[in-house]
DNA sequence: TTATTATTGTCTCAATTTGCGACAATAAGT
DNA sequence: ACTTATTGTCGCAAATTGAGACAATAATAA
């Protein structure tokens, strides 16, 4: 059989999402000085289920637990294999290159997408990054190997999921105002949405909560707060 | 690095959906003296694209290139990992086994769908197998390992997907009436649907050419043949 | 020739859903 | 009290969907 650790040649990804109140983010992680932007991602131990593996990384870099995650593709072109690339980031890590040659070879990258709260969660860098952090959906940094195009088949995905799944769950708060939900729904859409027709259609679903009205402080009518639950 | 062959820990399996006339069917594999039975799949050579490992392994039972091909989930729990059962078919080819102890690890598998014109096709087992089959949908042997949880997932993705993208073209021969189109969607969908609707949902498409009309030799109106293309 | 039968293409009508504007109701500031 | 910004809801037209109805027609039977 092998030695203990990691699968050879498997990868995952992850984009994950993040709602700041006005624009939809996701995290973003940096190599020790290499000028190299990535998704944060990981590997697979050999007594470990994939989905466990991913949910581990995560929690590594958000701290969160219980995650919403979807599985949305599987990257395997021969052309993500780019040794120098990795090469480089060991490098710039000072690490003992023997012993991660298996980083060098080519991987297969299994991708996911989380949606979390963006204000439970404080990025925090894995031991190969110097930082991790949100941006803005459309005001990514240019990403090595094919992560870009990752991260537009996540948001195609995502899109395509929105009517299926229940998708402002995860993004907001437990009480959330009903524009608040709106502008989730714009920012995952990228486009307006009419109001009255908007708030129809949710509640027709019968998934919401009413509570009590949320007064802002501003010179008008309050809105109602809203949960998830029957 | 590593020896040439093929990528460790990664494998792909294929549910290949065919249409009868009435039924949906797809292709099952039969392992020599196992009474084992799977769906057709394969390895990815280190030089080869994912997708491209998929397609030959489909050239390869079915003869066919250009296959319609999706993608729909990558399978990786420890569970699937059964090396007794990989072994049980190893042995009962009466291979060396010391040249294939790498087929005995641990196996994540991509999952993909094909489309394909069942009258086009002569299944043909691989190395291991001594048959490969046509099944009807709702009556399939047991399948090894986690092989009807993963059939399960295509069906499922397919119906999802099929409003929105198009199924009939690569079920059917090129020239079809509105019927046999109407009879792709209830096999798949399970569900009788309104012959009018579909009839109006389809042609509001605007992409089927209508032909001559096909005289079948019964006693009644002839229906027109159409085909897709603009 | 004429009726019969099964199936087709199309239409109509009601029911439902959607897009979009309008309205009164209301917190807070003036 | 009056203004302002935003909210919950309604109404109405347009579009879509579900289900049946009807004439047209290819082959067969009388």
């Amino acid at each position: 059989m092998e030695e203990k650790g990691y699968l050879r040649h498997i990868a995952f990804d992850s984009v994950v999402f993040g709602f700041s109140g006005e624009r939809l983010k996701i995290l973003i992680t940096k190599y020790h000085n290499t000028g190299l932007f990535a998704l944060p991602g990981g590997f697979v131990n050999r007594n470990e289920n994939l989905n466990d593996a991913v949910r581990r990384g995560l929690k590594e870099r958000t701290g969160l637990d219980n995650i919403y995650l979807e599985q949305f593709y599987t990257f395997g072109d021969v052309a993500r294999y780019k040794p120098e690339i990795m090469q480089t980031i060991l490098e710039s890590n000072e690490h003992d290159l023997t012993e991660f040659t298996w980083m060098l070879d080519r991987f297969i990258s299994v991708a996911y997408y989380a949606l979390i709260n963006y204000n439970d969660v404080v990025p925090t860098p894995d031991a190969l990054s110097d930082s991790c952090d949100w941006y803005d959906i459309d005001k990514l940094p240019v990403l090595m190997l094919d992560h870009a195009e990752i991260v537009a088949k996540a948001l195609q995905t995502l899109r395509d999921n929105l009517e299926r799944k229940l998708v402002g769950m995860n993004l907001l708060p437990p009480f959330f105002t009903m524009n608040d939900l709106q502008k989730v729904y714009e920012a995952i859409l990228g486009e307006k949405l009419h109001r009255g027709t908007f708030q129809r259609k949710i509640l027709s679903l019968g998934i919401l909560q009413r509570h009590e009205k949320q007064f802002s402080g501003k010179a008008h009518k309050a809105p109602f707060l809203y949960s998830f639950g029957e």
